[in-house]
RNA sequence: GCCCCCAUAGCUCAGGGGAUAGAGCGUCUGCCUCCGGAGCAGAAGGCCGAAGGUUCGAAUCCUUCUGGGGGCACCA
């Protein structure tokens, strides 16, 4: 019995309920959303083990005072299998207790499912382009793209885990006069003289540069222009690998990497670009215009504050003109949804970005999502490229440990201001919420070897032997991952699973702390101590989901 | 000026209209002869920024205000 079966028993009994009280006039769909009558866990465990708010919400509709019908609900609610007491408290709510048996099987099962536990069908049909990150390859990652980094990887997790097809990808602003800026400064540095104005200063260029030069020593003979585009191309190459390699050190995985080049690209047969025919594809929806001797969209259709001009007087297409063939070319590539991961310091796209799906034809409520995340601080200095006290990604890294990070930096909402304690996320003890879920997590594993050693093993399950208050609490907790899950995928909200696995991780403590599962010095082992070692193993599993969606180890040892 | 986000314990942060608002850290008190004490049990700590409104019920939804962060290019 979980909590998705008992509310499909709760709603047959309560439009049972309706209509002995309507005689047929009006059904319980009309008074109450199927969705709205949901089983939750109470904050309390002296509310049971599931609640429902289900009378509260029926009663004014149907007349008659939420507790009068919360007990008449609860009368056959009470008779369901598996199901020990329904209660009738407060001001309405049906407090359910399940018998410890039906409760338990879960931990089976857990087992039975392995890595699959937690993956459900809420996403199912629906096709997402994710993107995120997206930095220029003209320098490496710094902290404002980590969060975005941890976030929209675990988003994708989380939405493939709920049956979406997904996509995650990377856009690469590899054309524009940024290039020409990056390898001019690459250049310049190749050949010791002073970054030029407007061009890229750090070591990191100087670096590059001699990177380059080993790899073309010829490269200063060469004629300017010539020089200027090796260098340009040779670096540009060597600063994504080196972006690739931090990502995938980071466990962020992208599905895709695309190039803006492919959309400046011609056509050879007709000598068009997606770019030229993006224009013309907005246009032929009646949403581009002329003037000044520029091409306009006419953004302000879609709650932009002011158009946009998508091409120049002089001829060249601005950055909205990409981004306008790029949006379409998800499209063609059989997206219906696209998500895009941006930074507050972004967040005048957002307009931008709606109106292109507008003038697209498409859906701007429906087929396009911006997510605006708020920037990280470090010790309450916030970190900016005007300030010039950027952190690197890869140091970052190096620094705090990629689970650290990463769990800092998904265990709260996007939208939510961050700040990074580094001596905190150094610390490797329980100041450090990671840790405090993945030492439960090696705890199970330790468990299980010892139970192994000791001669416990999973050879009998009697979950109705599953009694003790916290063995109830974990057994709450673990069956409800799956919707947790899906929870997470539907708000893309990956901190949910964070905070899940945290209280998880507590209530394995205290259960370890009151439920043996090896028996004391020449107790006999018996079906309780076996059926404890599911227990302990499922809650091991399920940790073991949970971090796997947020890109963290969950090591055997510590 | 216009637009977006935020405001909850001393600190960092959770809380999709429900019951007595939570966690970790920090402070204080207990618990290791036996499955990992990186743990557990307990104490203290709150006008949920302010004021109105909607509701049987608001930290949560709406409006206004205050305070903080960010953004408003024929840049990329």
């Amino acid at each position: 019995m979980n909590p998705d079966q008992l509310a499909d028993h709760l709603y047959a009994i309560v439009t049972r309920v309706v209509e002995r009280r309507r005689g047929g006039r009006g059904s319980v769909d009309s008074l109450v959303a199927r969705t709205d009558i949901r089983l939750e866990r109470p904050r309390n465990r002296d509310h049971g083990d599931w609640a429902s708010n289900v009378a509260m919400r029926l009663a004014k509709p149907l007349g008659v005072s939420p507790r009068e019908l919360a007990e008449e609900i609860a009368v056959d609610a009470g008779r369901l299998e598996g199901v020990a007491s329904a209660e009738v408290a407060g001001p309405g709510f049906i407090n359910f207790r399940l018998d410890a048996g039906a409760a338990g099987v879960v931990a089976k099962v857990i087992l039975d499912a392995g890595e699959a536990y937690g993956r459900n069908v809420t996403q199912a049909g629906s096709t997402i382009n994710l993107e995120f990150v997206s930095a220029n390859p003209t320098g490496p990652l710094h902290i404002g793209h980590t969060r975005w980094a941890a976030l929209g990887d675990s988003i994708a997790r989380v939405l493939k885990a709920s049956g979406a097809q997904v996509a995650s990808e990377y856009y690469i602003n590899d054309a524009g006069s940024q290039m020409d800026k990056f390898g001019a400064s690459v250049l310049a540095a190749a050949k010791g003289e002073p970054t030029p104005p407007d061009g890229y200063p750090g070591q990191y260029i100087a670096d590059l540069a001699a990177a380059v030069l080993e790899r073309e020593p010829d490269l200063l003979a060469l004629p300017d222009d010539e020089a200027l585009g090796r260098a340009r191309e040779i670096a540009y190459e060597l600063q994504l690998a080196e972006i690739r390699q931090a990502l995938r050190d980071f466990n962020v995985e992208f599905d895709v990497w695309f190039s803006e080049r492919t959309l400046h690209a011609k056509d050879p047969r007709t000598d068009r670009s997606l770019v030229d025919d993006a224009v013309e594809r907005l246009r032929a929806q009646g949403h581009v215009f002329d003037r000044d001797g520029a091409v306009w969209v006419r953004t302000t259709d879609f709650g932009d504050d002011k158009d946009r001009v998508i091409r120049r007087s002089n001829g060249v297409y601005t950055y909205f003109a990409a981004d306008a063939a790029y949006y379409l070319n998800k499209g063609d590539r059989g997206f219906r949804h696209k998500i895009y991961l941006l930074g507050a310091d972004h967040h005048g796209y957002v307009h931008r970005l709606r109106a292109l799906a507008g003038a697209a034809g498409d859906d701007p409520d429906r087929d396009i999502e911006v997510l605006i995340g708020q920037l990280v601080s470090i010790n309450g200095a916030k970190l900016s490229k005007r300030a010039g006290n950027i952190i690197e990604l890869t140091d970052l890294q190096r620094w705090l440990g990629t689970d650290a990070l990463r769990y800092s930096l998904s265990r709260s909402p996007a939208d939510s201001p961050l700040t990074l304690d580094p001596e905190l996320l150094r610390s490797h003890t329980n100041d450090n919420p990671v840790y405090y879920v993945q030492y439960a997590h090696a705890r199970t594993r330790s468990v299980s070897r010892n139970a192994q050693a000791a001669g416990v093993a999973r050879s009998a399950f009697a979950p109705e032997l599953l009694g003790h208050e916290t063995e109830s609490a974990l057994l709450g907790a673990l069956q409800e991952f799956p919707r947790i899950v899906a929870q997470a995928a539907e708000l893309r909200e990956p901190h949910r699973v964070a905070r899940y696995v945290e209280e998880l991780a507590g209530l394995y403590h205290k259960w370890y702390d009151s439920c043996r599962v090896i028996p004391l010095g020449e107790e006999p082992v018996t079906d309780l101590h076996r059926t404890r070692l599911w227990l302990n193993d499922a809650t091991g599993q399920v940790i073991r989901n949970g971090l796997g969606l947020l890109g963290v180890s969950a090591p055997e040892r510590m």
